[in-house]
DNA sequence: TAAATAATAAGAACTATTATCATTAATTAT
DNA sequence: ATAATTAATGATAATAGTTCTTATTATTTA
């Protein structure tokens, strides 16, 4: 992969946030220092940096976010603003009673606790 | 709501699986019942049916999914075959943890595992 | 400095989903 | 039972998010 000014850019913006940006927010952001970059420039390059693990890619319900965060993490979801806050929680024996009970091997723990933030209730 | 038809094959075919099937699944499924059925009321009619909460939706990525138990459960999901797998795990411990540590009101604990199911590791 | 080729802009194409609207079917009042 | 009411439907347009295509541009290499 060879050096472009256009991906140092991208990879820079979703470093500069804890907001989890989706790749509309970083084209946008993008456009405010090179305008004529384009929207499929800003996804290639998201694709090809979460690809190489330098950012990390998740789901929040069905649109793609962005996360400069690449160790494992849970998130906090507010249902009131949206906002999804970074948490470490240890899941250690949650995922050794997984491979016993159920005969499968994780690799990756996902969990997303929905309610309320501090701000909403 | 009143009684329709379509509905009600809707509703059983999602009842009848353990898949979590996806809109066009049940798509398929009800065209071979009702061939004349159209997407769209396959779309209307499983957000209806969520919505009053006799099926459950979850985004698997980006696509959504429908599972008839509407109990809160995980799922462990095969990286390899992609398939989901229900599972039931304790999460009250961390719920309270979360609770407490961030003042957060959780209501809701979306879990997934991913990893290896015991046909593909 | 020129040749090789990865990266880009622009926009078409695609997937999943929702919205629109004239018609049909389920319910209600007669 | 029949007509009136209105939710549900089929067909299809529209939308959001994302990927693909292709001619052009920028980075690297010889």
């Amino acid at each position: 992969m060879r050096f472009s000014q256009k991906r140092e850019i991208i990879k820079n913006l979703v470093r500069s946030t804890d907001t989890h940006p989706t790749a509309d927010w970083v084209f946008c952001e993008a456009k405010k220092i090179v305008p004529n970059i384009s929207l499929g420039t800003v996804y290639r390059n998201l694709k090809q940096l979460s690809g190489e693990g330098l950012i990390r890619k998740f789901y929040d319900n069905n649109v793609a976010r962005y996360d400069w965060n690449i160790r494992p993490h849970s998130h906090l979801k507010c249902s009131s603003c949206g906002d999804l806050i970074d948490v470490k929680v240890s899941n250690k024996n949650f995922k050794k009673t997984i491979q016993k009970r159920f005969d499968f091997n994780v690799s990756d723990v996902e969990i997303t606790f929905i309610g309320k933030c501090s701000k909403h209730n």
